[in-house]
DNA sequence: CTGAAAGCGCTAACAC
DNA sequence: GTGTTAGCGCTTTCAG
């Protein structure tokens, strides 16, 4: 295939009839000695003959590749999954501006196993990191910046090292989440949470008891539920937390997809929601606002969060700063599916 | 950062005290004239140093990069779809086994206008591109295919033009789906369709007709409604729908996302699903055994979808092949959105 | 202002 | 068997 041959810097300096290094220095802008008429020749020439430089070349030499990384977990259609698709659009849309390009892996435990994630590095395949869906668990990143490479991780964070990350506070949603059912005068409140090996869900958990004890409402272990972050799990979740506690009139979710799961489960058992039970989410993903009923969720600015991840991520690379330890607010997204409970 | 001076092939050659030539044979397995003795050292030598090859200077010499290149249309959460999140698993896994690692592109008009996918090519960044969501108006794809670049449309294909493809069969699916509905023993039944400038939409609403006509039932343009793909799309043409033809007892939407929609909207009209009005879907995506009811679909490959395209994207890149032209078979799904329709 | 030449890290003819 | 050398396409001193 592909007959047209590649044209490169050579042949517009002999087709412009200037040296390779005026060329160079043309294109890149890199000097400003260049004649306007020489400038203009290159140009032109470069145009007519639809130069294009060649990365890899550039790369060799710059030792940037001007790809970065994005890494999600092993799940079953992480790629299929709201919110990390739009942490992805919001990485790929700030990345783009800058001219960098977007590169997909996954951490399927032979990538881990063998260390690829340095490889990815060390083979000056990519000039930053982006880790999504981090768990506890995952402690080999520390590998990643003990060498010094540029990465972060979105959304979350391990309590015991220092990397670099760029997250929400989970422990002031667990708050702002049991002061609402609290405000609303519920008292009799469950919990499902996502995974225990997930720092932040730890975070929104605990912040979330604390608000509830500051309101003298207790969160009773039989009360908390693992909801697996999916749907079923969320939806199975609900229906134990009930069967076990018929009294429970509010529930919130780790995140929205386990309270859009809860929501089928409490329909399924006889329960409307919010009337019977209220519940809230905890993210705002896209769907949170179309589902039946529209999801009252801990609105966490998802997108904003990527685009600040990658931001900077590139001033990583760029050495334009060393460390990055960021912490966004969140607030309440009312909507349709917490009220007060009813009047007993 | 990155303090590790980067350990080039040189720095093997030096310690292991032999030529440049001799690392690279004993490391790319070229050549089995090297000394055993030889051998061993060079090995032993690389892997202590913990040396990596440099993909730049690599991909510089066999002018390849390694890399493909996944575009998807610029739609809100392009990545956060279901459908095209099983493709990128699929292409992602198919990739990673052959060496190949992944690129997301967005084709937003910027790249279009701008001829962005042919520098792709022509700057070396990719290897090879697997376009989805094409529709009929992607008439730009020719570049592609013209300039003989490797390149595959995913589960779709342009009526006008030769362009490289791998998909269903969705006038088998319109068929299908039409026979289904028809031997439950509806007569009164309407259409939900994707977008008409998308040729496998096309396809699957001449193939439903087709079928339907053979069965003496008639498709009256009433009786069609646009879903536009999305679940929002398709609970609002399912009421346009059944307020337009109360009558209907059977609908066929183009995705499982409108299907899913569907239901929504008509449980919103107080219809009941399956009983006063069957929905089908189509492509069987993960969600649609989890939804209330679980869909009843046309099944279409898509994991093993993204699997072949990406297997022939690397037989067309590798010259192997030069032209991929392959239709999949579908076949229908039954789950319980879907019965007879009630006596009248 | 412009060009020659070195070198980024690697591969592969072509010698020895 | 092994080493020398010439590129791959580009950027960047350093002369002129």
């Amino acid at each position: 295939m592909n007959k047209r041959k590649t044209i490169s810097i050579k042949d517009v300096a002999k087709e412009s009839g200037s040296s390779l290094t005026t060329v160079s220095l043309v294109l890149n802008e890199r000097d400003h000695r260049i004649s306007p008429a020489t400038r203009e020749r290159v140009l032109e020439t470069a145009h007519r003959l639809g130069y294009r430089p060649n990365r890899l070349a550039q790369g060799l030499q710059s030792r940037r590749s001007s790809l970065i990384a994005i890494m999600v977990p092993q799940l079953r259609h992480a790629f299929a999954d709201v919110y990390f698709g739009e942490l992805i659009s919001a990485i790929h849309d700030c990345a783009n501006r800058s001219g960098y390009k977007i590169l997909l892996e996954v951490a399927h435990p032979e990538f881990v196993r063998n260390r690829l994630y340095l490889e990815l590095f060390d083979r000056n395949f990519v000039d930053g990191l982006l880790c999504l869906g981090v768990t506890n668990k995952d402690i080999y990143l520390r590998d990643l910046a003990e060498a010094g490479h540029a990465m972060i991780v979105v959304n979350n964070y391990l309590p015991a090292q220092k990397l670099n990350f760029v997250r929400c506070d989970y422990l002031d949603a667990g708050r702002i989440a049991a002061d609402y059912l609290l405000g609303l005068g519920h008292r009799r409140i469950g919990l499902i949470h996502g995974a225990p090996e997930v720092q932040t869900s730890l975070d929104l958990r605990k912040g979330f008891q604390q608000a509830l004890t500051a309101g003298d409402v207790k969160l009773p272990e039989s009360c908390v539920e693992d909801g697996l972050y999916t749907e079923e799990g969320g939806e199975a979740a609900a229906r134990r937390l009930i069967e076990r506690q018929p009294q429970i009139t509010a529930i919130l979710a780790g995140n929205d997809k386990m309270a859009i799961g809860a929501v089928t489960g409490l329909k399924d058992l006889g329960k409307r929601v919010p009337e019977d039970v209220s519940v809230i989410g905890c993210d705002d993903i896209h769907p949170a606002g179309y589902c039946d009923p529209p999801l009252t969720t801990v609105h966490t600015p998802i997108y904003e969060l990527g685009r600040r991840a990658c931001e900077r991520l590139l001033e990583l690379i760029e050495g334009r700063v060393d460390q990055v330890r960021e912490v966004h607010p969140v607030n309440m997204t009312v909507r349709k599916s917490a009220c007060p409970p009813r009047p007993r």
